[in-house]
DNA sequence: ATCGTCGAGTTTGTATACAATTATTCCGTT
DNA sequence: AACGGAATAATTGTATACAAACTCGACGAT
């Protein structure tokens, strides 16, 4: 019997989640969930349990008996989300002004490295929003991998991922967009060159509240846009 | 059947952990916790994936399979956990600054009953530990309840508690200690009723990383002190 | 004596059976 | 036709059985 198949639904699920194919508000049904990965409940409850504490699944109303749900996408969600995953981010990033100037350096070389790849694929026509989307993602875990303790990682590791439900969702990416972000991005580098601690950190959440708003005037635009056919069963 | 024994195996299970009846380093088996609870392995295992992942319980080793113990508690994870457990309630800090004025004075006027009684405690001879314990905890809680979101409050109950280990082990009771808490708290107090959401977020940022300095220091002095008789199986 | 290997015991991962509760359907009554 | 209620289905919670992998010790070969 192949082992840890609880990981690979844990897995599974969570991707199925953040690219909407399973929608938000859909009903989890574990028998349904085992049959399509080819396993028994018992891996599938396990993935669940802790989707459910990590936020992504939701636990509705509160009988004898839970319900889970995909976790509902809302601004308000959307606005509390990304302030917390731009304190986690700025603890990192705070960190980050902490290490040796030789490192400083690198990681700021490598934090412009991702800016210009943005610019550079914004540039393109038509700009392949996979990769914009990669590239952000990318910019954001290096100064967390790179300073973050065991305990931030993982804490980042849990949360970041539901914030990307939303950036999938409503792609944010006219050029203006980019540009500002990468504006704001260079101020985090220059804070984490410049060894300011508090500037980093301020820097981050500034970012992140910034894209909270972008997010909030892209929702208010084209409102609920699930681009990938859902799973019916 | 009863239902819901997976939950109560949660919280008991957090709650030997918290108390430190189950010391850190200690494997848990899923077979003896059963025994012990009265329940089968499944609820067990249930509560076991959900501590591991919140890091009440680490998972070692990495082979094909896992072994679960009990965090172990070290200076540097006690600094990382309270600066994120600072950097979460500062949110909430943050958010209780932008109530409207009439709840912000309410809030305030409960806060420094609190830290008033915080004062009597300390003053008392014995002063009650527990009692204390319980004083902080319902402070940051108060505004926590009061002002965070659903996403906010689900972070704070799951690390929470853990900082809990740390605080219930070396207890820091000095007098002293206890004035400048209070009075680290009144710069929160004073910013929230001031609508300053900044300052109220490092205020309270501030306190949790003194507070961190005060427990290293607390360690140095009297390191591992297990108050209560660990269970040995 | 040291190292490796084989094997019994332990522990975890998974599947499945069963129990209990909630949802749904279908029928009868008014 | 609408409503209520009983029967039925669906779904979750728990227990248990079994399989695979790891541990640790004993024994033997070099």
């Amino acid at each position: 019997m192949a082992r840890q198949r609880a990981t690979a639904a844990y897995r599974q699920l969570r991707q199925l989640i953040v690219s909407s194919r399973l929608p938000p508000g859909a009903r989890l049904i574990e028998t349904d969930l085992a049959r399509r990965f080819g396993f028994s409940r018992t891996p599938v409850r396990a993935a669940l349990r802790v989707l459910a504490r990590e936020g992504y699944v939701l636990a509705v109303d509160g009988g004898e008996r839970i319900r889970l749900v995909v976790a509902p996408l809302s601004v308000e969600d959307a606005r509390e989300l990304f302030q917390i995953v731009g304190a986690i981010e700025g603890l990192a990033a705070r960190a980050a002004a902490t290490l040796p100037l030789r490192k400083r350096r690198r990681l700021a070389a490598e934090l412009r490295g991702f800016d210009q790849a943005l610019l550079a694929a914004a540039a393109q026509n038509p700009s392949d929003s996979e990769e914009i989307f990669d590239l952000f993602t990318r910019f954001h875990l290096r100064y967390v991998e790179t300073a973050a303790g065991p305990r931030l990682r993982a804490l980042h590791d849990s949360i970041k991922p539901q914030a990307e439900r939303y950036r999938r969702l409503y792609s944010m990416a006219p050029e203006g967009r980019i540009a500002a972000s990468v504006a704001e991005h260079e101020m985090i580098i220059t804070a984490i060159e410049d060894g300011s601690g508090d500037d980093a950190s301020s820097a981050v959440a500034a970012n992140w509240q910034n894209a909270a708003e972008r997010l909030a005037a892209s929702i208010a635009t084209q409102p609920n846009p699930f681009s990938l056919p859902p799973i019916t069963t």
